[in-house]
RNA sequence: GAGCCUGUAGCUCAGUCGGUAGAGCAACUGACUUUUAAUCAGUAGGUCCAGGGUUCGAAUCCCUGCGGGCUCACCA
């Protein structure tokens, strides 16, 4: 169970009316579970479902999922003045069989005689105190989904299967049993449809769950009849755990079992949607609502997939920018295949902040448009972002700002009067755009070492820098580094004039000091620069360059 | 083959209720009283894939075609 509690909602008249009319997809989506709702009547609360596998590590599509789920719900707290009760289930898979060893586990060996277990009975590869494999992958899962607050209650297919809680639904597709068969013998291809069985049984003797046909299914005494792995005829019992069940008949016997309202998927799961729902209709349950959204794709417009390790993780996108960015990102265009790499993100970041600043002053209708009311639940928050995180990026590189104070200076000189006290969220950006530069711009920096005339020059320049006053301004400097440059026939450059009426400073110099001082191309005004990087701090930069 | 998505400026994409076509980047010009970057101001750039239909009016709605993409064994 989460820590998180549901916001609390403007649910004012004229709210309450643009919702039953805004096109934004969580309440087009909203709509259809509120009829839903009248249909089936109140007496219990509307149940979102999303759904693990708990054999890998949580990723962004799990976040997208929980993410884009919430924003329905909050949808439909909305249409229905929060008078309807709603709760956000988070189920894990865990007593499905581990099939293959995952890749990123760290000795493989370690889990070989636990193949085909119930992942809760897989002894936890990566040590610690957790009981399981599973247990330690569902607690990264709740971490996880705790980190960005997301209210939701965690279930594990295990305690359910155990506890009984599926016992009387384990009952009915006993006694359905022909007709479970007869809706999915049909998608099955001939090899498959000879062995098929919804009820996999998990061994007495091995622990193992096991894809047998059924010899015998008897409803009224509750048993199976299969072949065990060493060749005996077992018969046992359905309920309590001894058995779990397929993959398709569990979709649907689940949503029967728990009145699921809504669940969506990604698309690889659209064709069997119906599937899904025949089998929970057979059970004697209502299909829930769905929406099928779309994969992501990488740069190249290719899926992304966790073993071709392509795209953006999300680990990746949070450490360049903050949480909200990706939660618009979600909420853009689910149903289109997007591409998802590092480009995005600080389009997405810069459109979060346009979003959130305009949000006050929109009408309602536009209010319930904006992403952001959909990303805070309602409640986004009143921030102002003097400064866009592209022109943070360009400026950190540019700067070669290593640490926040060197940005910041460039900041309040941009935007007087903004520092991280007053702006918070700016400082976190700044701390973002400086990773983003320790990461991307750092690494790609070539220092090219000086010929000897530029040996001299920056000798001279640094000779210059030393004789200025602790406090000089950029223009002084400036000057000094133009002094400088005049005496050398290099950088002259004769179309100019310098204030004397000598020939002036060619752009040459100015490339010459990026180039071996910043290994970079191009570089910030040089003068307002050591001004606010420091003469000490520049003279070091020089002292480098002629190490060389 | 089936289903879904998609086609708008050089690139990446917005475009709400059908009402004169938009942004960012790139390009170009200029400003920042001698410099390159940033920034700022401005300019240019479009047969909205094609054809048909509905309409006073279509990027938008409908149909057809063409191009591109994704999903569809098993496992989840």
């Amino acid at each position: 169970m989460s820590e998180a509690s549901l916001p609390v909602l403007d649910l004012s008249p004229s709210f309450v009316e643009a919702a039953r009319a805004s096109k934004a997809w969580p309440f087009e989506e909203a709509r259809k579970l509120v009829k839903r709702v009248e249909k089936r009547g109140g007496g219990r609360p509307v149940l979102f479902e999303t759904g693990y596998g708990p054999s890998g590590l949580p990723h962004i599509g799990t976040f997208g999922e929980v993410a884009r789920t919430t924003m329905v719900r909050t949808a439909f707290r909305l249409l229905t003045e929060d008078k309807v009760p709603t709760r956000l289930l988070c189920f894990s898979d865990d007593m499905d069989g581990m099939r293959k060893i995952p890749d990123n586990v760290p000795d493989k060996s370690f889990l070989e005689p636990h193949l085909h277990k119930p992942l809760t009975s897989v002894p936890n590869p990566f040590g610690g105190d957790y009981a399981s494999f599973a247990d330690h992958n569902n607690a990264m899962l709740r971490r996880f989904l705790d980190t960005f607050g997301f209210d939701y209650e965690f279930a594990s297919a295990t305690e359910y299967y155990k506890s009984g809680k599926f016992d009387a639904i384990l009952q009915r597709v006993a006694e359905r049993y022909n007709a479970i068969m007869d809706i999915m013998l049909p998608t099955l291809g001939e090899e498959r449809r000879a062995t098929y069985s919804p009820f996999l049984p998990i061994s007495a003797k091995t622990g193992r769950v096991l894809y047998v046909p059924m010899k015998h299914v008897d409803a009224a005494a509750g048993t199976i009849t299969f072949i065990d792995e060493d060749g005996e005829e077992i018969t046992q019992g359905i309920t309590g755990g001894q058995v779990k069940l397929q993959w398709k008949p569990d979709f649907g016997a689940r949503w029967a079992a728990l009145d699921v309202d809504f669940e969506m998927f990604g698309k690889d799961h659209g064709p069997n949607m119906p599937i899904y729902d025949r089998i929970c209709s057979a059970l004697g349950g209502t299909p829930p609502e769905h929406y099928v959204y779309e994969l992501f794709l990488d740069e190249k417009g290719e899926k992304i997939s966790k073993s071709k390790g392509n795209g953006l993780t999300i680990d990746e996108w949070l450490t360049y920018a903050p949480t909200e960015s990706l939660e618009l990102y979600m909420f853009q265009k689910p149903r289109t295949a997007k591409k998802l790499y590092f480009d995005v993100i600080p389009k997405a970041v810069d459109e979060y902040f346009t979003f959130l600043g305009k949000f006050s002053g929109m009408p309602v209708e536009q209010k319930l448009a904006n992403p952001v009311w959909h990303i805070h639940s309602g409640n986004p928050p009143a921030i102002d972002m003097p400064v866009p995180f592209a022109l943070l990026l360009n400026l950190v590189s540019a700067s070669n700002a290593e640490n926040k104070d060197v940005l910041w200076a460039f900041i309040s000189r941009y935007s007087p009067g903004v520092t991280p006290a007053t702006h918070p969220k700016l400082d976190e950006l700044v701390g973002y755009a400086i990773r983003y530069f320790d990461d991307f711009v750092k690494p790609t920096k070539s220092f090219r070492e000086p010929d000897e005339t530029e040996r001299q020059a920056l000798e001279a320049l640094d000779a210059k820098l030393a004789s200025l006053p602790q406090g000089a301004s950029g223009e002084e400097i400036q000057d000094a580094v133009l002094d400088v440059a005049r005496a050398i026939e290099r950088y002259q450059d004769h179309a100019k004039k310098s204030p004397d009426g000598g020939p002036g400073v060619s752009v040459a110099w100015f490339a010459a000091l990026y180039q071996l001082l910043l290994g970079q191309e191009r570089g910030p005004r040089f003068g307002s620069f050591v001004a606010l990087y420091g003469i000490a701090e520049t003279r070091a930069l020089i002292a480098r360059a002629l190490a060389h």
